[in-house]
DNA sequence: CCGGTGTGTGGGATCGTTCCCAGATCGGAC
DNA sequence: GTCCGATCTGGGAACGATCCCACACACCGG
């Protein structure tokens, strides 16, 4: 290809349009598959099209229509954790499939201090994005209620306890919890402890509260640790404290499988056998769990159907439905291996 | 906020322009720090901007400019590695932290079937991004190709083996992996075998030659086996088939930490000590070489910096810079830790 | 035969920038 | 005093879509 041929002025809609022996008005009613185009008019421009060679020109459209075709995914976490936590890499997958297929651009925006937060709330202000989903809000998060005040479409993925008129996807967790918790009764456990995280996001506060309910009367406070992030180093610390202040600890939940992992090893350390002298169990099922010494019983949840969900969620806000519903919840299982 | 006002048209140029007392050329001027602008004009137009809370359009921008001020960054890998990898990660954290301060936006591109493959090009070929960087690409990969051909700015990160002209940035994987191998050699290992990965690589070969080259004479070709991912189930398989092999192996070099994080796992599985019986090196100092048992010795490479310097190197050429070097090396160096 | 409704098409105005050209002002050199 | 260059400013013409209005035509019922 000569280099001239390379740097030629791309095609326009009235290129297409002379290609075609048609107005520029009738090619963009075919590009729009708008009513009123007749099916010789539309075979022609088809033609015209595919000659000519022709793409659409974004800046151009965006600018007429004054919307930008893209969406933000804000994620509100350390860059660290946004490598290690395959749930997040999963919505994301998720998230960018559905809006690739609707013809959107998925622009990511990570948040890890308040500088980014507040360029973040600028960006979104500057009509860069036509819509947000956000994941891992905490409460009383900066990008949460700036986007509940500049008024566009949004949507959460689990949502924070202090907003609500705002759309969101999310799991079960409660119930999911309570229901993990009791497999690891039935099994025999009977000094059941748990590395708790997360507490100012609702997926935090809602696995505890299900351990707790399922527990009833057996719940011991003092088994219960807590650390704000979902990670494995959290857990290697959460089991060290827990063995320390109740050796005869014989079940754990781990509020993550990365938590769980890290409780793994921490017992392994103190020469606990699992799951002969403890029982662990997990939440997420993601890549950690598999790799564990020994596998991690855990809770399924379907990270990527979260994604589609909430993008198709703000799609229809998008276009304007009035039925867009405010809470989606999607069904979570328990996966049983050898850990518990 | 009243409901109206957030509806309003948002503010333009020559709204800035008319609280300013000057002309839209002018602004335009300010906004583009142009020369030929006074002091006093420079003043009133920023005071003009606070005031009316001004927001460049970017599409009207990029219509004008015929830029889009975006940047792709096209990852060659599974969607399951593209999680998997923390490389591919800290390169998306480095390259966005540079083209995000220089005002341009990062598109990622994951390729993971032909169907992506041709969609990708078609992108790219849309003007729909202004500069490529490319992350793991194969030898005969077709993007790689259509960006040559194409004629748009681009960077590898690592170079495909049978392209040229294009700059790349990287490290130097045959001497790492030589100077990674002659310690394990001269810790005393005597029998020792190789998990290689990627051989369609430059990072793959590289990886091999080096060990090649560091073992010299005793090299023993039965004592390599081959995947073509880098990922822990590879390390697990080839960790099982080296033992087949040779029971007596008692040093392994895996081309990555995922893969030496799979051996260790099959090595306990057959009853094996590590550091004991058999000494094991991994490649990359990920995340994975930390969370082993026992803790992974391995190769250090900066992969944020990486994006970094890729990042660079696009907007460089983006700036017609006629001295953007084509070949870009990072240093790497050895973490000694437990394994081996 | 006429008015009305439903289709299909053409072409102008517009979105908000950047770019460029024309003109104004100001020194300094001759 | 004149000329020339450098500095600064104003305003018109794009960029390439979408949207809307005007118009042409077909068909139908009364």
């Amino acid at each position: 290809m000569p280099a001239d041929d390379r740097r030629r002025r791309r095609a326009t809609i009235h290129d297409v349009a002379a290609e075609a022996g048609l107005s520029h008005g009738t090619v963009s009613r075919v590009l729009n598959s708008e009513r009123y185009v007749s099916a010789t008019a539309q075979a022609a421009v088809e033609a015209a099209i595919a000659k000519v060679g022709y793409v659409r020109n974004t800046a151009a459209r965006n600018l007429k229509t004054r919307q930008s075709h893209a969406i933000g995914l804000v994620v509100h976490e350390p860059h660290s954790l946004f490598l290690e936590d395959p749930n997040i890499g999963a919505i994301l997958l998720g998230t960018n499939e559905i809006l690739s297929n609707a013809d959107y651009q998925l622009v990511s925006l990570v948040i890890d201090s308040d500088r980014d937060s507040a360029r973040v709330a600028e960006y979104l202000r500057g009509g860069f994005v036509d819509g947000v989903i956000i994941v891992s809000a905490r409460s009383g998060d900066p990008i949460a209620h700036a986007v509940a005040s500049i008024g566009i479409p949004a949507v959460f993925v689990g949502h924070p306890p202090d907003i609500s008129g705002v759309p969101f996807v999310g799991i079960d967790n409660l119930s999911a919890a309570a229901s993990i918790t009791s497999r690891l009764i039935e099994t025999g456990r009977s000094r059941i402890g748990m590395i708790a995280s997360a507490l100012d996001r609702d997926s935090g506060q809602d696995r505890l509260s299900g351990f707790r309910q399922a527990l009833g009367a057996r719940f011991d406070p003092s088994l219960v640790v807590e650390f704000p992030l979902y990670s494995y180093d959290s857990g290697l610390e959460g089991m060290r404290e827990l063995l320390t202040r109740d050796p005869t600890i014989d079940g754990v939940f781990a509020a993550s499988d990365a938590i769980g992992a890290g409780a793994l090893d921490a017992l392994r350390a103190a020469g606990r056998s699992v799951p002969g002298d403890v029982g662990v169990v997990g939440f997420d099922d993601s890549a950690w769990a598999l790799r564990c010494q020994p596998p991690l019983s855990t809770v399924r949840q379907p990270a990527d159907e979260l994604g589609r969900m909430a993008a198709r969620s703000v799609l229809a806000q998008l276009k304007g439905e009035a039925d867009v519903p405010e809470a989606m919840f999607l069904e979570t299982s328990i996966v049983w291996r050898d850990s518990a």
